[in-house]
DNA sequence: GCCAACGTTGGC
DNA sequence: GCCAACGTTGGC
């Protein structure tokens, strides 16, 4: 099994909006790099931290898991979505996605800037490679997240 | 709102 | 295939 960690700015998605629905299509993502962990490498089951970025107090605030193979993101189809891709088709689509599902909020929110002052977890690509919205999280910065937010 | 980092696009 | 222009991300 992987670890993930997986962004969303909280006025577009939070994890309060996760825990309402349970289950969401990880609509949106249009980078390659992201696109290909969902498409290679993500697995049903894998635990991912949701973290909310560009807000107040950017933080992992909670863990969900890969509730599907990776399919076709349909936003990319829609003219009236602001996800809207003319060069992606559903003959040939060019972005993937997966469906996350709520797992539970963390006690405390683990805050990017303790994060970076935890040497432990200066070496995660959120600190290093910032605007990487979907990358893998080893299993010791998995369990350190998970303690300091317990 | 600013701006640094960095990914993408397109002309050549 | 290079690289300048441009757009986006995301912390501050």
């Amino acid at each position: 099994m992987n670890y993930w960690l997986m962004k969303s700015e909280p006025d577009e998605f939070s994890i309060d909006d996760l825990q309402k629905v349970g289950q969401e299509p990880w609509t949106g993502i249009r980078n390659y790099q992201a696109r290909n962990f969902m498409r290679d490498s993500m697995q049903i089951g894998d635990q991912v931290l949701f973290y909310h970025s560009s807000c107040k107090v950017p933080a992992v605030v909670g863990i969900a898991k890969v509730a599907s193979q990776p399919y076709a993101d349909f936003s990319a189809f829609d003219p009236e979505s602001k996800y809207f891709d003319p060069k992606s088709s559903p003959e040939n689509p060019r972005w993937q996605m997966v469906d996350i599902s709520f797992i539970s909020k963390l006690a405390k929110p683990v805050t990017l800037s303790s994060i970076k002052a935890c040497p432990e977890l200066n070496t995660m690509a959120l600190v290093n490679r910032s605007r990487l919205s979907i990358q893998p999280v080893t299993e010791q910065e998995w369990q350190q997240v998970l303690a300091m937010g317990a």
